[in-house]
DNA sequence: CGCCGTACGGTTTTT
DNA sequence: CCGTACGGCG
């Protein structure tokens, strides 16, 4: 029986499904079967052992990867004993566990939970009540520190008076103010979800006995990519069993900038000293020559940890590095090569992937699938959430869920605009304050208006309004007890008059009130897919999920991916663009070799992403942050790979593979004639004409670098100024 | 109070 | 280029 079980598995995988005794750590290279292990390792567990799948919980990066992992167990078993196997990312379980028992912590039951943008909100009102200038302290980094902080489970109250520089006292003040807010908003930040359940479980002797003895095994994948809140939340939930396996690759760490430590690996095994450890380095996933180019990579790193990766693969097709004049002609390029591997090759659309370092370059890509009619699909990237009307509208729902939200209650106030204006609301603000009370508590309780006219002070008008408000909001609020999610959505558009407000918008409110619609539609089919019926879970899961799975999950299309996604992931063919300095190694990160360490780990991951065919392509020129197009240099990253079996793209119309190339990285880009490029200054008068203003004639013209500042009066749309190099004009040949 | 205009700034990666 | 923030006017 066991030997069918174990069948497929080599000598090392065996050993890790089956060491089921006390801590594990399994160290394992990129396809070399992690997955495959975990599974398994359930599997055996539950088959073989006969645990209980509830005392079984899998820890993983994604909810992507757990997915995944339930779905191949429900293959592997076939029962529904699987199905209540806890198999998810620390966040989603931090939010399962203090949902059922936060109150023990004082915590709010029906707690928000707050993303990046309601965050640098925060950070934003906070500056402004300490006056600290924005410009000189960025919120971003700003909230970077605290974020780090929090990750390294430091409370605001045991930093005070322990800081070290100004910035940091900044930080700590700045900390402070936000943690208060978020507090009396009962709302919780990414970072929050970790630390109060580590609080949670450190500070209720009745808790900490139930849940450190909880779960008879505890496994997390990507361990390389764990923080010390993470890890100090492992301890506790293993203490009492201690059977913990922990399986990751400390060359595929690439989260360092979102506080991941590696250094909880070198933990592991001081915390655990009797810890096994095994290796598992055959790689399953790749050709020789992928793993040549990766291995040589990450060599280059003084960090690495020798980790020889093979495989029984074969040798397979040598890779292949190429350039193109500007990013439309790499995109151009990949996008030829793409559709030969399809026509003439067989490969399928989804065999195929486009990995790059920042969102912003899948763009041209896109552009060039629009283009050459190419099936292709983005992950992530898409800002669905970050879009007004979204934000608007689950503003309202997280009102809906936990009325002492007051930054939600600031976003709808007058959403549709309702006549309480900034005045208005800030004497709202400040009555709130001094009588220490939130927002929906001082409306509900002053709720005449009369009560609203003389206590706060408001104009009859906006008291009239706020009156009319505050019984809005009761009425959804009570609504909502027995109402799902998608009927308050509705009720939103209908009654609180959204559509309405939309509508008003004539160029975009269309739209617009799709995209309403379509968080309606998602409502209502996780509420038929996941029994997602009440108003928390489904914010619950809008917060922790990001990817809208269902939309593209087995559509034949090629996908577009950054790096950092890529994770865990492998395709046959795997395309890089942008190897060039400055964009991989990202700038940002050029000028630290410890970044740079990681960014060249973040290449070697999309290296490792290949099964058969990996192609890196760079572009001679890219349209940089300020303006124009800069020559860029290409990545030392194909330098450090350069000795090896490669070629080069022919350029003829379809792009076939040019044999025995020799590749100098410095001698590949071509110098080549501005085309296009070549900007002349337009006369005033001309006659032009833009995609989307339409016909228009030029005012004026003035230099600016090596761009030119176009006024334009177009018919449509009146006076605009536009970037010669961005903007496209073409001359009307009606002007003479 | 609400609308419209202009000025400005911003781009790493994400649970 | 694009979105947001803020100031002035009706």
């Amino acid at each position: 029986m066991n030997d069918q079980f174990f069948s497929g598995l080599n000598p090392e995988q065996q050993d890790a499904v089956s060491t089921t005794d006390g801590p594990l750590l399994v160290l394992a290279g990129p396809g070399s079967g992690k997955t495959r292990v975990i599974t398994h390792r359930i599997s055996y567990l539950i088959s073989q052992l006969s645990i209980d799948s509830q005392n079984i919980l899998a820890v993983t990066f994604t909810n992507r990867a757990a997915n995944e992992i339930k779905e191949r167990i429900n293959n592997m078993i076939m029962s529904r004993d699987a199905f209540n196997l806890r198999c998810g990312t620390f966040h989603s379980f931090c939010v399962y566990i203090l949902r059922q028992h936060g109150n023990f912590i004082g915590l709010n039951q029906n707690f928000v939970i707050y993303d990046d943008s309601d965050q640098l909100q925060v950070i934003n009102e906070s500056l402004k009540e300490l006056q600290i200038d924005h410009k000189r302290f960025p919120p971003r980094s700003l909230l970077a520190s605290i974020s780090k902080h929090k990750s390294n489970l430091l409370s605001y109250e045991v930093l005070s008076g322990a800081s070290k520089n100004f910035y940091d006292e900044i930080v700590s003040r700045v900390y402070e103010s936000y943690q208060k807010t978020l507090n009396s908003n009962s709302a919780l930040d990414f970072d929050d979800l970790l630390m109060k359940a580590v609080q949670l479980l450190q500070n209720s002797q009745e808790i900490q006995e139930y849940y450190s003895g909880r779960y008879e095994h505890l496994m997390i994948d990507e361990f390389q990519d764990t923080n010390i809140a993470q890890y100090t939340l492992m301890r506790l939930l293993g203490k009492k069993h201690e059977n913990i396996c922990v399986v990751g690759d400390p060359n595929q760490s690439i989260y360092s900038w979102r506080n991941a430590d590696i250094r909880n690996i070198f933990s592991f095994q001081n915390d655990y000293p009797n810890a096994k450890v095994i290796h598992l380095s055959q790689n399953y996933r790749s050709t020789q020559n992928i793993l040549d180019a990766a291995s040589k990579l990450i060599s280059t790193n003084d960090t690495n940890i020798i980790n020889k990766l093979w495989t029984n693969n074969g040798i397979g097709e040598s890779l292949i590095i190429d350039e193109g004049y500007s990013e439309k002609e790499e995109a151009e390029k990949i996008i030829h090569e793409i559709e030969r591997l399809v026509k003439v090759e067989k490969y399928k659309w989804d065999q195929c992937a486009i990995m790059y370092r920042v969102n912003a370059q899948s763009r041209v890509i896109e552009e060039a699938c629009l283009s050459n009619k190419i099936p292709y699909k983005i992950v992530g990237g898409i800002k669905f959430y970050s879009r007004k009307e979204i934000r608007d509208v689950i503003s309202y729902l997280k009102v809906v869920a936990n009325p002492d939200d007051d930054l939600s209650i600031g976003r709808i106030i007058n959403v549709p605009t309702r006549g309480i204006g900034s005045t208005s609301y800030n004497k709202i603000v400040d009555f709130a304050q001094t009588n220490n009370k939130t927002i929906y508590q001082t409306i509900s309780e002053y709720n005449s208006i009369e009560e609203l006219q003389e206590l706060i002070g408001l104009t009859r008008r906006a008291a009239t309004s706020l009156n009319i408000f505050s019984n809005l909001l009761q009425q959804l609020i009570s609504d909502s007890k027995d109402r799902t999610p998608a009927e308050i959505i509705e009720k939103i558009i209908v009654d609180v008059g959204y559509q309405t407000f939309l509508q008003q918008d004539e160029t975009n409110g269309l739209d617009r009130l799709e995209n309403v619609m379509e968080l309606k539609g998602l409502a209502i089919q996780l509420k038929e897919t996941e029994e997602i019926t009440s108003m928390t879970e489904y914010l619950d899961r809008i917060a922790l999920v990001s990817d809208i799975d269902g939309l593209d999950t087995n559509e034949n299309s090629i996908t577009l991916i950054t790096l950092h996604q890529s994770k865990g992931l492998e395709f046959p063919v795997v395309f890089i663009a942008g190897m060039e300095e400055g964009l991989l190694p990202h700038i940002r990160s050029m000028d630290d070799p410890v970044q740079l360490e990681e960014e060249r780990r973040l290449c070697y991951v999309g290296i490792t992403r290949a099964e058969k065919l990996l192609y890196l392509l760079r572009a001679y020129k890219r349209y940089g942050f300020g303006q124009g197009s800069q020559t860029s240099i290409p990545s030392r990253f194909l330098t450090d790979i350069s000795e090896l079996n490669i070629q080069s793209l022919e350029k003829t119309n379809s792009y076939s593979i040019t044999p025995k190339t020799v590749f100098d990285p410095n001698t590949l880009h071509e110098e080549r004639e501005d085309t296009a490029q070549v900007l002349d200054p337009i006369e005033i008068g001309t006659k032009v004409i833009h995609k989307s203003f339409g016909e228009g004639i030029v005012l004026l013209c003035t230099e600016s670098g090596n761009d030119f500042v176009v006024d334009v009066h177009f018919s449509s749309t009146g006076k605009k100024k536009l970037l010669m190099s961005l903007a496209n004009l073409e001359i009307s040949k009606k002007s003479k």
